[in-house]
RNA sequence: GCGGGCGUGGCGGAACUGGCAGACGCGCGAGAUUUAGGUUCUCGUGGGGAAACCCGUGCAGGUUCAAGUCCUGCCGCCCGCACCA
């Protein structure tokens, strides 16, 4: 791996000139390139970033650290545009400040190389993913090396090394060997169970589920829980497929969102809400397949209650939270008349029992074909097929009519015995809850309508507050004019005519049976008396539910990770034995999947096609097939940022030391973050998918005691998009953007902001805004920018457009301004016609000085908060303070360079060698202010009169209140200003200004 | 529908716990340097007004000596989720 990401070094330019041929007096102008490429070339040769780890030559142990990481980069086959490197330019900053405050700064870059678009890619251009992925690689390499960005390069890796997914294969089997344990709430080795149930503290309930020997219930023989079996009675096979159900990595056959013209399945994460592909907006259809699946729902509440524990910005943790979908409420037993079934439902809202006038369950819910009466069943079997045959698009195009069909049952609602039927329909969903719900239509809006489609009953069952029933009441004619009286009495006799369910909380009514009443209760409170009521007759209990899903993770792809996994003949599962890890790719000519339009043809992963020296082999004797699919682009990123901490290591995903010490914070503090990387970078289009299976993961190498820390990442920052103009002809085709002009001819990127038409080719174009990119035809590419000014001005420019976290509009004309800074900058130090230094060793005047110190605590805490923008300001106004000068003190010039070197290292570099400095700024300590130098001797404040500036007058510093009032009143200005009238008050805010109060005149 | 975020000059954006609104940059204007050019330099630049002064942080109110900042009600834009029981 390390050819590739070495490789850049020499490639990109860095070589012109070599270090003989540079002549210092020659250059006396600014010139970012050779500059840029010298300077780049030292960092290389002398592996300047490159960071020890614990144990190795050169590490200090008595420095902190700081794990400074960008989200990894997937390398494009078109490279990069200059959106990409805003997070990787200010990951930089940070990482450079950080080593000039002392800290061990571990900041590597690696290569999300596996998955669709790098296979899509291959058979576009025809040429192996292993070849193009590696092209990929190192022009990115290329253009990353090109920005001076400090990485330990040393660190790089791809995962799509062998080296890197042998331990993506190995974590896969430590969650295949994992159970988990509800009683821990954590994740424990399979074997752990195994003993277990050997030993009977575990037992089988009746639905394969594990019962604790200590579970309620009457005790039955032998101390087994009535209904309850032994381990030890089951056969071989069912006690594998007892085991196989608990491991966190299983197969299941489930209903998957299959998609045909990428030939594979997708996590509900990968569809777009129209039910199409995230990656090329393909028709996705559901259909039931046998998978791989992850047990992160296990981790719902751990995922959800965790978010406490790290410094991530807020929004991220709502959709977090959102994504994960707690809701709190009450799972209750509806037995099925005549019939030895029972249904389950799920509800937060158990005190509108009462109210439940009709059942419906999924079509696709296990019990529909048992209790469906004859007369109905050619009717729910062809609902079922239809829903299944339905696709997302279909369904949202139906604009959430309901539909549904009778099946010709009855349950009994436990609370008044009443028979209700029991419908099916596809607003009930499958995967949420038990898949079944009891429909209370006048408390539910969803229920409400499919009660009046179907005209079923409806009886309200929870009296909503008079602002409720009065807004209604106004909505409705027949209700207009009705006094509060008469609303309620309608309310009782008839709430359809209200229009619409109340779904809010209230008073309860029309709910009395023999035992309880929640009549005239308060929904909370209704809750929980009905609640204890369900618990103790046995009807059901309280429940927390998750929107969350099972992860999907088997792709019919082969530019994935190969599960390492064996089938042998009877469909046994055994995992490939560690010391046989990794299981390597096939060589494959043909390696495209199987696409097609037709979503019933049975999927045909590529590996199907693999030779059979790779797909059959013998283990102990026995016959195995290998595993046929391959992992999900999103393993490899599951755990890559572990993988720097000791990326060489051939032993273990990551040496213990190494992990420690880079993952787990030491902070006496107090703040929440409770370790991992200390700053993690990247868009919040990883919010949900990457963050959500990163953490997944690392909880589960936590539980098994293989990583430090409960979370993989303390502190998350979110940077803004880059955004750009588009245009688009008549057609509503997009055109490139650099080919726009105006009506004058001049480029469209130059006059971006003046209100003018735009053409393309002589025709006309619209020009919309959007995220810079190749779709929009819209992108510049760092090279471009580099090659014109240098990476030093596009770094201070991408952090000086505005707030990091804010997405921005580019704008290549602004560029100049901070080019022009550099350029000023240079002169302040060199002298452009001699090439000499205009760096003098005398005392700097004392307002200088002041300035300088007060540049230093505004660049300082720009640094700390990330606010590279207000940093760049102050430096721009130390630096126009220094311009036509008799020479520039060193006091001055050297803290200057320092301050700038982490935005515009090479530069700042340069000016430090030419002022005498042999070794690399990258090791100097950062400048410190000195908080007397920030207090002036005289201040001037300004006066206000009723709130309006009116004057100013100079004070020294040290005034109390007293004499500046008696100057203010006595400056020339402010005595005209109050004209005779009565001073009332006189506010004196320290160091900041003077407010008088005059009384108004008459 | 639910949830979150954002509205400051011609443009990008500053403004600490309420205390001089518009730092810094672009653009624009004037001038300078240069044979010429600008990716050069200097000065000016929120709006109105001759000036005194008045008006100005999406809109309308409120609190306060003082509001971009706090409170109430609107308007607009962006993002996320969406039959989740």
């Amino acid at each position: 791996m390390h050819r590739l990401c070495g490789a850049g070094g020499a490639g990109c330019g860095l070589s012109r000139k070599g270090r003989g041929e540079y002549a210092l007096r020659s250059m006396s102008k600014y010139d970012p390139a050779t500059i840029e490429s010298r300077w780049q070339a030292h960092w290389e040769q002398q592996r300047s970033f490159a960071t020890p780890n614990p144990g190795d030559k050169g590490f200090d142990l008595d420095k902190p650290k700081f794990y400074v990481l960008d989200m990894f980069p997937y390398p494009s086959g078109v490279g990069l545009h200059v959106g990409h490197p805003l997070g990787y330019i200010a990951t930089d900053i940070i990482a450079r400040y950080k080593r000039m405050r002392g800290f061990n700064v571990l900041h590597p870059i690696g290569y999300d190389a596996f998955g669709l678009p790098a296979e899509q890619f291959a058979v576009e251009h025809g040429v192996h993913p292993r070849v193009t992925t590696d092209q990929n690689i190192a022009n990115m390499t290329r253009q990353l090396k090109r920005l001076g960005l400090s990485y330990d390069w040393d660190r790089c890796f791809a995962t799509t090394d062998p080296g890197y997914y042998k331990w993506t294969q190995w974590i896969f089997l430590q969650l295949y060997n994992a159970w988990f344990d509800r009683a821990a709430n954590a994740a424990r080795p399979i074997g752990e169970l195994i003993a277990e149930l050997d030993n009977d503290n575990l037992y089988i309930g009746p639905d394969g589920e594990l019962v604790p020997h200590f579970a309620e219930g009457i005790e039955g023989i032998g101390g087994v829980p009535a209904g309850c079996r032994r381990y030890c009675e089951l056969d071989a096979e069912q006690q594998r497929e007892l085991i196989d159900n608990q491991r966190l990595a299983y197969i299941d056959e489930v209903p998957v969102n299959w998609c045909p013209a990428l030939g594979t399945v997708l996590a509900n994460e990968e569809v777009t809400n129209e039910g199409r592909s995230e990656r090329g907006n393909y028709p996705v259809y559901r259909r039931p397949l046998r998978q791989w699946m992850l047990r992160i729902t296990a981790y719902a509440d751990r995922l959800e209650r965790d978010l406490d524990l790290v410094q991530w910005p807020e929004s991220i943790k709502l959709l977090q939270r959102n994504w994960i979908g707690r809701s709190e409420g009450a799972e209750v037993q509806f037995s099925v008349d005549h019939s030895p079934h029972a249904i389950d439902v799920f509800t937060t809202r158990p005190d509108t029992l009462f109210g439940a006038t009709y059942m419906v369950l999924a079509p696709e819910h296990r019990l529909v074909s048992r209790i469906a009466t004859a007369e109905h069943r050619e009717a729910v079997t062809a609902y079922q097929r239809q829903a299944a045959t339905r696709t997302e698009v279909d369904r949202q195009a139906d604009a959430r009519k309901k539909t549904g069909v009778f099946t010709g049952a009855y349950a009994i609602n436990p609370v008044n015995g009443r028979k209700i039927p029991i419908w099916i329909a596809d607003y009930v969903l499958t995967g949420y809850g038990t898949g079944a719900i009891m429909a209370v239509p006048a408390h539910d809006q969803r229920d409400f309508e499919f009660a009046g489609a179907f005209d079923l009953p409806i009886v309200p069952v929870v009296m909503p507050p008079d602002e409720w029933l009065q807004k209604r009441a106004a909505a409705v004619q027949a209700l207009n004019g009705l006094g509060i009286e008469a609303l309620r009495q309608r309310y009782g006799q008839d709430p359809v005519i209200f229009g619409e369910a109340f779904e809010g909380e209230g008073y309860g009514m029309n709910s009395t049976n023999d035992e309880t009443s929640l009549d005239a209760i308060a929904t909370p409170r209704a809750k929980r008396r009905i609640s204890r009521w369900i618990e103790e007759k046995g009807l059901g209990h309280a429940r927390v539910q998750y929107k969350l899903r099972d992860w999907l993770f088997s792709r019919q792809r082969y530019w994935g990770e190969p599960f390492p996994i064996l089938h042998g003949k009877n469909g046994d599962i055994r995992p490939v034995p560690e010391d046989q890890l990794p299981v390597l790719l096939p060589e494959m000519e043909d390696f495209r999947p199987e696409a097609g339009d037709d979503p019933d043809a049975p999927p045909r992963p590529p590996l199907a096609r693999a030779p059979e020296s790779w797909r059959i082999i013998e283990l102990d004797g026995k016959r195995y097939t290998r595993e046929l699919n391959t992992m999900p682009q999103w393993a490899g990123s599951c755990w890559y940022y572990l993988r720097f901490t000791d990326p060489n290591n051939e032993q273990r995903f990551a040496g213990k030391g190494a992990e420690r010490y880079w993952m787990l914070s030491h902070r006496a503090d107090g703040t929440p973050h409770r370790g991992g990387v200390d700053l993690y970078v990247g868009g919040v289009e990883h919010a949900v998918l990457h963050l959500l299976y990163a953490r997944f993961w690392h909880k589960v190498l936590y539980d098994l005691g293989h990583v430090s820390t409960p979370e993989p990442f303390g502190r998350l920052f979110n940077q803004g998009y880059i955004q750009a103009y588009y245009y688009e002809d008549e057609r509503g085709v997009r055109v490139a953007a650099e080919e726009v002009v105006d009506a004058r001819g001049r480029p469209a990127m130059e006059v971006q902001d003046e209100d003018v038409a735009f053409f393309h080719e002589g025709k006309p174009v619209k020009r919309l805004y959007g995220k810079m990119g190749k779709s929009l035809k819209n992108a510049i590419t760092p090279d471009h920018i580099c090659d014109q000014y240098g990476c030093d001005t596009l770094r201070l420019y991408e952090m000086y457009m505005g707030p990091l976290d804010q997405s921005k509009l580019w704008n290549t004309r602004d560029i100049i301004g901070v080019h022009r800074f550099l350029q000023r900058l240079w002169r302040n130090f060199v002298d452009e016609d001699t090439g000499s230094s205009r760096i003098v060793d005398r005392d700097p005047p004392e307002d200088l000085q002041r300035l300088l110190h007060r540049t230093i605590q505004r660049v300082t805490t720009a640094m700390d908060t990330m606010a590279f923008n207000v940093g760049i300001a102050a430096l721009i106004e130390l630096n126009n303070a220094l311009v036509n000068r008799d020479g520039v003190e060193r006091g001055i010039a050297e803290p200057l360079a320092l301050l700038l070197s982490p935005m515009a290292p090479h530069i700042a570099e340069e000016l430090w060698q030419r002022m005498g400095h042999e070794a690399s700024l990258a090791a100097e300590p950062w400048p410190r202010f000195d908080p007397d130098m920030l207090v002036e001797e005289t201040l001037e404040l300004p006066v206000q009169v009723n709130g309006k500036v009116r004057g100013r007058i100079r004070v020294p510093a040290d005034a109390d209140e007293k004499a500046i009032e008696k100057a203010a009143l006595s400056d020339a200005k402010i005595a005209a200003s109050i004209d005779g009238r009565t001073v009332r008050k006189c506010i004196v805010v320290q160091r900041r200004m003077v407010n008088l109060v005059v009384a108004e005149k008459n």
